[in-house]
DNA sequence: TATAAACCTGTGAACGTTCACGGTAAAAAC
DNA sequence: GTTTTTACCGTGAACGTTCACAGGTTTATA
């Protein structure tokens, strides 16, 4: 594995390894025959530059740290994918670092990644409201670090924010269902805690306000966002209100471990219950029945969130910002379309 | 954003640089009460050591590269996430690239690889078996390239592949449906052309043969992996041969769409027609019936391709090798227990 | 024609680390 | 008491690139 370096291809083309460095760095101090004549020899050689070497003198690495925390979850891959494509396009890479949602494996990414030659970090890790300690993020922050999170953080620092409304989207979702007639709608929140699950249930609300319908707690089940966990909600959610006829679950996964618990109870839906989900993943429209729900533009996101940092790089210290795209609502099967009874 | 290099700590502590160096890389030549003066003064002063001047001289970078085409498939995300686990114990980072399934991108990546400084890439592109144009791969692996690919590739030079064994996928499924007293098994794949595919189907004439029951080419039809090619590929089978018992269908994704085409045609599952899966998705428990389906240790197989990767860089051209995990079968309510009428 | 301005090119130093080697002092061996 | 070994530490060079500056042509201006 022989390495071709930028003195091979000087030597080769008679010129000094300076003026290669021009060449290859597109500067116009070059005569357009020497351009030329050098581009054929680094063809013919084969030649690549040598990241390492370039980024040691400019200090601009070409790279950011990527720290996620429910990596197998669809909403960050689809994240990920959108922020790659954008880094592409302007020769960036990103390093991984999955924490699996370990807040105390934290500090010990951050300092690895700090180590490594990155330009910024895009952090996706989901956002518990009361997360421990971010004294190594806000640590990060004041060595000037360009940092861009999506969904929230309690942070100080100057960094950038990008998130999908979600306020909007348990309004969309709520009044999708009380425009629909249904008075007692049921709702099985997120992870406690977690800004998302907190902003859908806001949602919730207004809607209700809206329609002048009062807000009542018993209507109200925690799940994690799993399948499972809907599941298990929507099964406590019933045995306490049987009558229900409406159940807006804040995500699909819990939407569809929900209806499942509504079948086995002997339920159909949407004739004895509407259900609406949220975040549309690709499995929303074949489940049984298809799954009403709120889409969220998580690829436009992640595109989002990498130029956002990208920009960053550039102008360093643009303070704290925070950028908010729109769900839109997505009508299918389960939410009925005729009020109840 | 200040830097503090090896000098800094070394002028601080009284020492030379060099000692420094000693001490962070537990070189043995130096003194227990030096090393831990010179250790204190890297914790006052927040010392890290910067990767990028260490990759230059030592060639040795700490970083792969993950070189990945259908990201945002469950299967690939559970392998990456296996494998950054890996990684993450040895010290290891993966860089980014998605691929998107587009082969005509591929060689660029490749070659901005190249130019990164990684020891070695793993590449967890699907297969298409006659895929165009391998070249820019044969040209790496000539260039002494550690790389492990998970799923089959046709390459001549010297790798590592990495996969579950789909031939014994396909043989539980299909058995498992024939024990049930099935005789006509019709067959969902995936893209033609795919390897996994392909063997899958190996399987399930294996079974076939098993049971000596006759090969209907008939009672195939192919997909795309997609929910939606599910629905269509069963909606096809199904005009064509309405008396169908029982489906093996390839993915869960295609399984969940199948079984919605199935309903839509007044199937009920498993009594008319038993259906078998593929993957076990999170979301196969909770589909309406829960599917019956192979689970592959995915986790598994991205942690065992980053082993043999690092192996890989420390006893360089190992030779072509292949390392196959096993599937494991799942039984649940859509495939039934009992043999049709 | 002399001079200034543009254009192009080359040399030395630096980025932050490790490697190869050499040196000094203390401890061990004769 | 001299020599040899051992243990520890420091200096110069190198990795492959870019930056700052200085030099040399050629072209444009006076």
């Amino acid at each position: 594995m022989k390495k071709v370096t930028i003195r091979d291809v000087a030597s080769h083309a008679g010129v000094s390894y300076q003026t290669v460095s021009r060449v290859i760095n597109n500067h116009p101090d070059v005569a357009e025959q020497t351009r030329e004549h050098v581009l054929q020899i680094v063809r013919d050689l084969d030649y690549h530059p040598n990241a390492t070497a370039r980024n040691l003198v400019t200090r601009k690495p070409n790279t950011f740290g990527l720290i996620a925390g429910d990596f197998g979850e669809y909403f960050f891959t689809q994240v990920i994918i959108g922020a790659e494509r954008e880094a592409r396009k302007n020769d960036f890479f990103f390093m991984l670092g999955i924490t699996e949602s370990k807040p105390q494996d934290e500090p010990e990414y951050f300092r690895m990644m700090a180590e490594q030659p990155v330009a910024g970090i895009l952090f996706a890790r989901p956002s518990p409201k009361l997360w421990p300690d971010n004294q190594h993020i806000e640590d990060l922050l004041d060595r000037g670090m360009p940092l861009v999170t999506v969904a929230y953080h309690n942070l100080t620092g100057s960094h950038i924010v990008v998130d999908v409304d979600n306020i909007q989207g348990g309004l969309l979702a709520t009044r999708c269902l009380v425009e629909a007639g249904h008075r007692r709608i049921g709702m099985i929140t997120g992870m406690p805690g977690w800004q998302a699950a907190g902003d859908r249930a806001l949602g919730y609300r207004k809607a209700l306000e809206e329609a002048q319908i009062p807000h009542v707690p018993d209507l109200i089940e925690p799940g994690d966002w799993s399948y499972r966990s809907g599941d298990l909600a929507a099964q406590r959610l019933l045995r306490r209100i049987p009558d229900l006829t409406a159940l807006f679950v804040q995500s699909d996964q819990m939407a569809i471990g929900a209806m499942a618990a509504l079948r086995t109870a002997g339920y159909s839906i949407p004739e004895d219950i509407a259900v609406m989900g949220y975040d549309d993943l690709p499995v929303a429209q074949y489940a049984y029945p298809a799954l009403s729900t709120i889409r969220q533009p998580m690829q436009e996101l992640g595109q989002l969130a990498a130029s956002l940092l990208i920009d960053a790089t550039k102008n360093p210290a643009s303070g704290k910002k925070t950028v908010l795209l729109q769900p839109e609502l997505i009508r299918r099967d389960s939410c009925g379309t005729r009020p109840p009874p």
